[in-house]
RNA sequence: GGAGAGGUGGGUGAGUGGCUUAAACCAGCAGUUUGCUAAACUGUCGUACGGGUCAAACUGUACCGGGGGUUCGAAUCCCCCCCUCUCCGCCA
């Protein structure tokens, strides 16, 4: 969430931002937010006032009681009841006052930033780059949906006899294509620098709190009701919850943070006509960077986040485009994210396969991680971004589609060594 | 799943109702000393929300796993919940 005191020094700024970003009702909020801020502080100090009372009159009852005068002590006790019921009720006033504030802060999404096109939906997004050459394919071409039964490396039929539609059974070199994805993508970022974490796939409310998929995105995630767990949608999850109520130094910087998890989505009422194959799944791998940056260099970490997807995608051979997501596709925590794009040749249709977005301190104001700034008192949130590196499926759906021959799937040259293989 | 023990600052760890404004030690930071390192010594050393100030100094409140209660007063007593550890059971 946004931080009140942000709010409060950059008001039009915010203002602006949320218009941008096509938030209703923006005025208002930002009004009901500042007044109730105000009642919160005068609230404060009135209980403030009260309890500093009552603790020296306390502090006096246990003195006389030690000299032995105990009817000065009785007297001082009677006027210390009074005050109790005083501060009782302007102690709920305040909690519910802030109860009230954060509850109003949770639906007022990130500001985006200056260089966030305007524009209501995807069609407005900005194309910043689009690169790689799109190749022709022979008259013969099947989509991925087609290959993948024609060559026997990924079967629905399977999954879905297992568990259900949307869990593909990888088999095969199906299944080492993917394994190979893995630890290229691995390997590349331990290369630039990344720590790899292995995370539980399994997280509690609290991490699902932090980072923000609760209480919005509730019926998105995989419930386990018994022991009130969560299947994670993203290693963004545990990853990021690591750093929950963490205060780092500043010296730290930059965390960088690489995992692979697969990833578990029941993406409840979004199955269509248009999502066939891999396009979207419940479970899928992939891998994730995180970063957590200096709020004064968030947005050159960004931009090197951006240059090592696409050092993957080119290292792929894979044609991609980025957009620069404008203010009404933007996500909700999000104040900056480029979408990366690769193009699938038998669908003739670019697939999402990364998203890199800055957060700024929309995360790290829930989540509590902040830094201590070597010069100067108390802390600072830090900035956290985070983006796939990437996503598998589609990553796979598009080396199948364009890669595909009379005579078989080559496999790109930088994947070969992982495979043991050339071609499927 | 059964039984027991326990959750206190960055860490170790004291603290059974009021000299606790959380001791002491370690680590950290600053300084002194020093040819350098080490050591020693001195000082400093939590977080949040307020007040105050140009900024500071200073100052109020809250926080000892979480929530409620008893009391003039709670880290300490009571209730509920969560978590961790040990042993047993089960198990890759």
């Amino acid at each position: 969430m946004l931080q009140l005191i942000y709010i409060k020094d950059n008001k039009d700024t915010v203002l602006t931002g949320l218009k941008k970003k096509k938030f209703a009702r923006a005025e208002e909020t930002i009004e009901k937010v500042l007044s109730l801020d105000e009642e919160r502080r005068h609230t404060q100090q009135q209980l403030d006032k009260i309890l500093a009372e009552a603790n020296n009159t306390a502090r006096q009852i246990g003195q006389l009681m030690k000299e032995g005068k105990k009817e000065e002590a009785e007297k001082a006790k009677s006027e210390a009841a009074q005050s109790k019921s005083q501060s009782k009720e302007l102690s709920d006033k305040l909690s519910a006052t802030e109860e009230e504030l954060t509850r109003l802060l949770y639906t007022i999404p990130n500001v985006p930033h200056p260089r966030v096109p305007e524009g209501s939906g995807a069609d407005d997004n900005e194309v910043v780059v689009e690169a790689g050459e799109k190749p022709f394919l022979p008259a013969t071409a099947q989509p991925h949906w087609e290959l993948i039964k024609t060559y026997d490396i990924i079967d629905f039929e399977l999954g879905n006899k297992i568990s259900g539609a949307g869990f593909p059974v990888y088999k095969g070199k199906g299944a080492r294509l993917q394994r190979a994805l893995i630890n290229y993508f691995l390997d590349e970022a331990i290369a630039a620098g990344y720590t790899e974490i292995q995370p539980p796939l399994l997280v509690n409310e609290d991490s699902g709190y932090g980072t923000g998929q609760l209480p919005d995105k509730d019926g998105q995630m995989y419930h386990a009701t018994e022991d009130n767990l969560y299947l994670i949608p993203t290693a963004e999850v545990p990853i990021t919850n690591i750093f929950r109520d963490v205060i780092l130094k500043e010296d730290d910087f930059p965390v960088k943070c690489a995992g692979y998890t697969p990833c578990f989505r029941r993406e409840a009422g979004s199955w269509g006509a248009h999502v066939r194959g891999l396009n979207r799944l419940h479970q899928f791998d992939k891998v994730e960077i995180v970063q957590i940056a200096h709020p004064d260099r968030s947005y050159e970490v960004l931009e090197e986040m951006r240059r090592h997807i696409i050092g993957l995608l080119e290292k792929l051979e894979l044609p991609y485009r980025i957009l620069n997501l404008c203010g009404g596709d933007l996500g909700f925590t999000a104040a900056l994210t480029y979408d990366m794009e690769v193009w699938s040749a038998a669908q003739e249709r670019w697939l999402e396969v990364s998203s890199v977005s800055n957060f700024e301190t929309y995360q790290s104001n829930r989540l509590k991680l902040r830094y201590k700034p070597t010069e100067g008192k108390g802390t600072q949130l830090a900035h956290t971004l985070n983006g796939s590196a990437l996503a598998l499926p589609r990553i796979l759906a598009a080396i199948l589609e364009n890669n595909q021959t009379e005579d078989g799937i080559n496999i790109p040259k930088v994947l070969r060594p992982y495979c043991g293989f050339e071609k499927i």
